[in-house]
DNA sequence: AATACATATAATTATATATTAATGTTCATT
DNA sequence: AATGAACATTAATATATAATTATATGTATT
C-alpha cells in the first residue's frame, strides 16, 4: 500500500537506538563488539537493530576475518541524510553515551 | 537522554495513517469528519493520530463552529518538510484511498 | 433546556516492536 | 579436529503502539 514503504523506512529511524548507531556510523565503520560495548547493551540486541538497518539498505556489513564492520550506505538516501545531519557526532556522542553509562552505574 | 526527541518526531512520522493525513494537508486544512470519511477508519482513530501530531506541534488545531480543522505547521521543521516532498499529493492520495477502498469493499 | 452533530477521552483488545536468554554458525588459533 | 571469540538467529517474554467500542464534552439549533 501507498506511503507503506516511507512508513517503514521512517519506523527504522525511529528509535534511539539506531539513531545513535547511525550517529557513530557517520564518522567512522564500527565492528559489532564496539558497538556493543560503546552502547552498553547485549550484544544480540545490537546484532538484531543491525540487522533491521541492513534490511532497508542503510547500512552495509564487511566481514573481515573474525569481525563484522557496519558502515553506512545514505549516499541515495536524502532524506535519511537530512536526519542524520541532525545528530550528534561521534566525539559528542561518545561522551555522551560514557556520561551516561557512569550515571547508571551510580545508581 | 539524546536522541530521544529525534527518535520521537521520527517514529511519529513513521506511521502509513499519519503520513497520509500530512500528505492531505500539505493541499488543504481538513475538519476531522473529512479526514474520518476519506481515510475510512473510525473517529476515535483518527483524533488519537491528530492528538499526537499535534503534541509534536506537526499540524494547528483550529475550532470553526462545529468543526475542527487540522492544518501544516512544518515551517520550522526542514526535515519534516523532506518527508513531505516525497509524499504523493492530495490528488493522488484521494484517487488512490478511493481504490482502496473499493477493492476493500469488494472482498 | 432538549436534541443532534462533531470531536475528544477512556478503556479494552489486538498487534507490532523491543529485549533477553539460549543456541547455532563462522572464522582463527592451536 | 578441538577450542575460543565474534556474530547471527531463534524463541520467549515484556512493552509499546494502534484500532475499536463505549462514553463524555462541547457547540449549534430548536
Amino acid at each position: 500500500m501507498f506511503n507503506m514503504e516511507m512508513a517503514e523506512k521512517l519506523k527504522l529511524l525511529g528509535d534511539k537506538t539506531r539513531l545513535t548507531i547511525l550517529g557513530l556510523l557517520k564518522d567512522k565503520e564500527w565492528c559489532v563488539c564496539d558497538l556493543v560495548e560503546i552502547l552498553n547493551m547485549s550484544q544480540p540486541g545490537v546484532s538484531q537493530h543491525l540487522r533491521k538497518l541492513k534490511a532497508q539498505g542503510v547500512v552495509n556489513e564487511t566481514r573481515r576475518g573474525q569481525w563484522v564492520y557496519y558502515s553506512l550506505n545514505v549516499e541515495d538516501k536524502p532524506y535519511i541524510q537530512v536526519v542524520l545531519n541532525e545528530l550528534p557526532d561521534t566525539q559528542t556522542l561518545l561522551s555522551l553515551l560514557k556520561k551516561n553509562y557512569i550515571e547508571a552505574a551510580c545508581d
